[in-house]
DNA sequence: GCCGAGAGTTACCGGCTGGTAACCTTCGGG
DNA sequence: CCCGAAGGTTACCAGCCGGTAACTCTCGGC
């Protein structure tokens, strides 16, 4: 079955993401992204430099499609409250429809290597920068602000790692809705 | 510098837990653990058979260690809710002062392969049948029961992974009490 | 209907890894 | 003093993996 080059290279993404998913970086071989995509090597190289640049590029993608889905969610609610509570549950929701880009993105594989590290690393940082700017609390210094900031990314990306490796029988929303209230109830405490 | 077998079998399982802890399993090589004792490849083979039984018995033997201490300290406890103090932080400590061997027997490269998940599962499994038998709640049934152990469990070892991977700066007693009164506020819920 | 560009394949390489065989070295006891 | 057992090493093998060169196949445009 012969594709297009942009069609081709969309469905080796796909098809890597379910791969190192499952058998994280090391243990997926280009062989295997390859074959599980119906082609042989040499195309996989056509498309991308490297295995560490596929799994790069990867990562980036899944980065920035969390982002958005995120920013969106957030734009369409009114006042902090309720955009910690959008923002949470398009997370949550983000995860459940896209498990394997979780577990490639925030898995401990990734955290082993420095550069992918750091490429998990700025996500964390960007999403913690918005949720605190939503942190408005007098007599709180900008640094104590960006803490809670990251405290309450590292709470739900806790809480989903948990989730998935232990195939906890919740739902999303009601997942979501735990943990944004426990997030906010934890936030009017600090004041 | 020659060592008598056992001495040697001691050291190169020091010396495995810390390469495996750091590289993770896949990315360590026999070679390297060998190096790491200052001896070469042929000696780990005398002592071991080879790379998956050398990562099986080092998961066997911390979560003995780690079943151990933990018994200990709830024999010394009065009663199920010091028993649930006792507990945790003997938990919180050992991970504290082994935090290689944490990472090996609760790391995710463990979950990746089924007979080493299976191992960590059986650990699991007989620290939450421990915490289940402190839970003594009218109307529960043996499952429920067996299910909030396991939750416990599953609080007390994801609070210790996001503080492991994110090296947050807070001492162990601190940690060990915040959970054991969340954990004891949480099934005091239950009721 | 041909022809060139792009999609895809076969076949290979060097290097590393798990694992092994054969050899060397130290040292305590008769 | 020697000798055998136990600790340790050198040197190797087969297999796999990342990566590449050189070839073949298909199809749309002229």
């Amino acid at each position: 079955m012969r594709l297009p080059a942009a069609e081709r290279r969309e469905q080796l993404l796909v098809n890597a993401v379910e791969v190192f998913a499952r058998d994280g970086y090391h243990d997926s071989s280009m062989n295997d992204i390859a074959e599980a995509a119906g082609v042989t090597k040499p195309v996989l190289y056509q498309h991308f430099e490297s295995k560490r640049e596929l799994f790069l590029e990867l990562l980036r993608e899944i980065g920035e499609q969390l982002r958005d889905t995120i920013a969106k969610a957030i734009a369409e609610a009114n006042g902090p409250r309720q955009q910690i509570e959008f923002g949470l549950r398009a997370y949550f929701r983000f995860v459940a429809e896209n498990r394997d880009s979780f577990r490639v993105l925030f898995g401990e594989g990734t955290r082993r290597d420095a550069e992918f590290a750091h490429e998990a690393a700025r996500v964390e940082a960007s999403l913690a920068e918005v949720v605190a700017e939503l942190i408005q609390i007098e007599h709180l210094t900008a640094p104590h602000q960006l803490l809670l900031g990251n405290g309450i990314v590292g709470l739900a990306e806790g809480a989903c790692r948990y989730w998935l490796a232990n195939d906890v029988d919740v739902d999303v929303e009601t997942l979501a809705a735990d943990v944004s209230q426990l997030a906010w109830a934890g936030l009017r405490g600090i004041r």
